[in-house]
RNA sequence: GCUCCCUUCGUCUAGUGGCCUAGGACACCGCCCUCUCAAGGCGGGAACACGAGUUCGAACCUCGUAGGGAGCGCCA
């Protein structure tokens, strides 16, 4: 049988960091075992449901290059189905309409709670056979089998065993007419083939009454793996208010999306001493099976220096879409300043985020040069300034060809013409060419900013330094 | 309240009874390199939650304690 797994979001906002690892670890056990891995939209919840968030997740799973398959379900399309489903438990007596309001269930839960017992339904309507009746308040219950213990093996967290006697007769049809999320789970999970059921451990508790409505149908049980969950970096859960947790904030951020991964896959996963992972080695290495039992932390700076490896480690062509966006994103023209790749290449060593990049690229891609006013002080106020200055002007402007290495030459052979040390000569280069003390290496610095507006600011630099 | 789950450096983790005076990575500190900032090289501090037991021997097995988490919906 081949393998399937699914990935299965709830539109009700963008995906998030523990969406993209359950996605990502879905995609690498359907890959590793040459099966396929299917996404749906769980969109039952209509209150809460938007188009928008349907489009959000895929955009990022998109970025991630997460891509499913096959065409998403929505389970919006499968009322019918459901209902099929749901008729035919009927029918076998293994499901039943039962008529308590909301505040009856919920006098009957604190009831429960008083007496010390965990909040459920009593079972009323079950074993009544009452003839059917159109009532607002009428939903249909699942007969829970009353004895006995549901057993699993799972993936991630080993044996687990419930009573049936914790269990309650839960709903599976609401009164407004749409199944509930177990139910439609279930009925998904079968229809679409589904053998490995990946997802947060936030729904293990639900899995044995999920195991115990694929027996009513008569339907293979899946495997399981339960992740356990991600927590921000004060070791509580994520939240909005102190984390990034939508996958997009990190690509507005300016990290990689393979960064990204290689980050989420290590998140409760590891072979061996190894940091990183290319797609293939994670596609091939990746077991499910391996995965923690226990909740890891987000931590930002682990993940900045798997993005700076992966700057400094790919191609620079690889990164220039993603760069490019960002330095769209900033509001630089780039026909009017130097290639993407070679600014890759400049900066790379020095930033952990493309954001960061596209930032310090402005005085490449800037038309006006912002001073530091310490920086002009330090460094063009000072004896050999002017000497150093003007002897760059008629080193560069005499340049036959324009490359880092040529420019190199001449900062060298001003340094030996002028007895001076490299340090002397850098500098007030550099304040020349940024307006301020901290730029690449004074070679790609100069090179970058085009032979034409390199002289122009020395020839701006120079009435500074002289007036 | 009830049910279930988790616990190795600050963080992510290796470790499945002797290879552990517990390894790697991020972060941190120091030194080197150096035209700034970085990057890089070298070095350093830093953990088996606690208590019993099993065993010749326990990070690894058992029990208990403490701490943390999840769930208990006509939400998913």
């Amino acid at each position: 049988m081949t393998v399937r797994t699914r990935f299965a979001p709830s539109p009700t906002g963008f995906l998030h960091i523990g969406g993209a690892r359950t996605a990502l670890y879905c995609w690498l056990e359907a890959r590793r075992r040459g099966g396929q891995f299917a996404l749906r939209i769980e969109d039952t919840d209509r209150e809460r449901s938007t188009d928008e968030a349907v489009r959000a997740i895929l955009d990022a799973m998109h970025w991630l290059q997460l891509d499913a398959d096959e065409a998403p379900v929505y389970q919006t399309h499968r009322l019918a189905r459901y209902k099929e489903v749901a008729d035919r438990l009927l029918a076998e007596g293994k499901a039943y309409y039962a008529y308590e309001s909301k505040d009856e269930i919920e006098a009957m839960r604190e009831a429960a709670m008083a007496r010390g017992e965990k909040p459920r339904y009593n079972g009323y309507y079950r074993d009544r056979n009452e003839p059917y009746r159109d009532d607002p308040n009428r939903v249909i219950r699942f007969k829970n089998p009353l004895e006995g213990s549901v057993v699993f093996e799972d993936k991630v967290k080993g044996r687990v065993e419930w009573a049936n006697a914790e269990l309650d007769d839960l709903v599976i049809f609401r009164s407004d007419g749409w199944p509930t999320y177990n139910f439609a789970v279930v009925v998904d999970d079968i229809d679409m083939g589904i053998t490995e059921v990946i997802r947060g451990d936030d729904h293990v508790n639900n899995t044995p009454r999920q195991i115990n409505i694929y027996r009513a149908l008569g339907a293979p049980v899946p495997e399981f793996a339960h992740l356990p969950m991600i927590l921000g970096q004060e070791g509580k859960k994520l939240s909005k208010r102190t984390n990034s947790v939508s996958v997009m904030e990190y690509r507005d951020a300016g990290f990689l999306p393979h960064a990204l991964l290689n980050y989420l896959v290590r998140l409760g996963w590891s072979h061996g001493d190894q940091e990183i992972f290319s797609r293939e080695e994670m596609t091939r290495l990746f077991d499910i099976g391996d995965v923690n039992k226990a909740a890891s932390r987000f931590d930002v700076e682990k993940l900045a220096w798997l993005n700076q490896h992966y700057l400094k480690n790919d191609a620079p062509e690889s990164i220039v879409p993603e760069f490019t966006w960002h330095l769209e994103r900033a509001g630089f023209d780039i026909a009017k300043g130097p290639a993407p790749a070679d600014v890759i290449v400049a900066l790379r060593d020095r930033v952990q985020t493309l954001k960061e990049m596209a930032e310090r690229a402005k005085i490449w891609y800037g038309p006006i040069v912002e001073w530091d006013d310490k920086a002009v002080a330090k460094h063009l106020k000072n004896d050999s300034a002017v000497a150093v200055l003007e002897a760059a002007r008629t080193g560069l402007e005499a340049l036959p060809e324009w490359t880092p290495a040529a420019i190199h030459g001449v900062v060298e052979q001003i340094a030996a013409t002028l007895e001076l040390g490299m340090g002397k000569i850098a500098q007030p280069l550099r304040v020349a060419m940024t307006g301020t003390q901290v730029s690449p290496s004074i070679d790609h610095t100069v090179y970058l900013a085009g032979r034409n507006e390199a002289l122009a600011r020395i020839g701006v630099a120079l009435t500074k330094a002289q007036g």
